[in-house]
DNA sequence: ATAAAGAAGTAACTATTGTTACAGAGATGT
DNA sequence: ACATCTCTGTAACAATAGTTACTTCTTTAT
């Protein structure tokens, strides 16, 4: 734990603080696919990301699901960790995107540093202002885009994600995370591949580079 | 402004913070529809609101805007306090909805004080709690509800923060805060008068309680 | 008093998105 | 090899939202 723990983190923390997460810290491997926080859960400890990646998602009254942002390594999550103080419950569903290495901190322990480590409060302050941005582009997004441009550019922010240029995913997913159906998305994508901006096969969609 | 300053947060932080407050901080009054912040500027300070509202607005790249939520007394601007942090551009614009007051606090007494009082500590998150849920509800309405619903909701939110039952507002400004056309809401609004919920009169609409 | 500007109502049309239905292609299990 | 299930493609249609155009009614300015 303590070398993915220096390489994500060792420019932003002092190495004392380093310690303290090597100790009170637990580390977590989540595998693709499952669920690490669900909607309406009490959050008892922060996720610190060594690797991989997590999607956040949020959910409407009919149980449909909207992409809100992915984490990726160095990440925390802000809704975490408002929850944490707060003791509220999670207003999202976290999803491991890829297999996901994280570490566990304590809340009282996030309380606390705050106060002491300089450092601390600075990642806090980043990381708010990071995901709070990705709040407003996905509000972007929905509000002042289509939804061939809002398809388009998910499979160019997912390409970047997975580090991967082709897909392994299936329409219906896609209209998951986008909020609408199937047929639709099939649609689109037939659209974006008579452009030239994809490749489309069974299980599978190749998005060329810019 | 000491009065004004214990009223709405004197059970949140302790005498010396308060002192402090008085202290650095500037009073400041922006009357109803004068500009706040503006998309791009840089932030050197960070408001309390004492009284008033404020709105907070996005914008695209015809220079459409679309409201993001109201600020109210007792609040704070997130995202002003993460660019004071990270000394980046405003993401938002920031608009006087009400005569308003508030006291403006020099950037560096706000990393300070997060070291040094715990109260301040916690009203800062907080405050990143409360406006993440706002976002969070803002992303509901347009990925959810469809244009009726969300103009029934904006006027009743409107209603609550104005404090008055009769908006004195045109269509084409809430087509501007919606993002559509002012056909579109003398449309939906006529659906939704012909329902009873509301009443029409040029330059004002009044709102039925529930 | 009259012209001009602003606000609202409405019709007709277009564009986008969502829905239903069905067909064919590919994978999987027995 | 066969039945079954999943995934994709498409047509046809419905619902929602955006656009253009024109009218009427108020308010404001000269």
């Amino acid at each position: 734990m303590t070398e993915a723990l220096k390489e994500n983190y060792g420019t932003l923390f002092e190495s004392e603080l380093l310690e303290e997460i090597a100790d009170v810290g637990v580390l977590k491997e989540v595998p693709e696919g499952h669920k690490i926080i669900e909607i309406g859960e009490y959050v008892r400890s922060m996720p610190l990301l060594l690797s991989g990646a997590i999607k956040v998602l949020r959910e409407d009254n009919d149980g449909d699901e909207l992409l809100l942002y992915f984490l990726e390594k160095g990440d925390t999550c802000a809704m975490t960790m408002t929850c944490c103080m707060g003791q509220t419950k999670s207003e999202i569903r976290a999803i491991a995107e890829l297999d996901t290495q994280l570490i566990m901190i304590p809340v009282q322990k996030m309380e606390e540093w705050t106060g002491k480590y300089r450092s601390w409060r600075n990642f806090v302050f980043e990381s708010y202002h990071h995901r709070f941005n990705e709040l407003l582009d996905t509000i972007d997004s929905i509000a002042f885009f289509n939804m061939d441009e809002r398809l388009l550019k998910y499979l160019r922010n997912k390409v970047k994600v997975t580090r991967e240029d082709t897909l392994h995913t299936t329409h219906q997913e896609i209209a998951y995370e986008l909020h609408t159906s199937r047929v639709v998305v099939s649609r689109l994508l037939k659209k974006l591949e008579n452009l030239g901006e994809i490749e489309l096969n069974r299980n599978s969609i190749k998005v060329n580079s810019l």
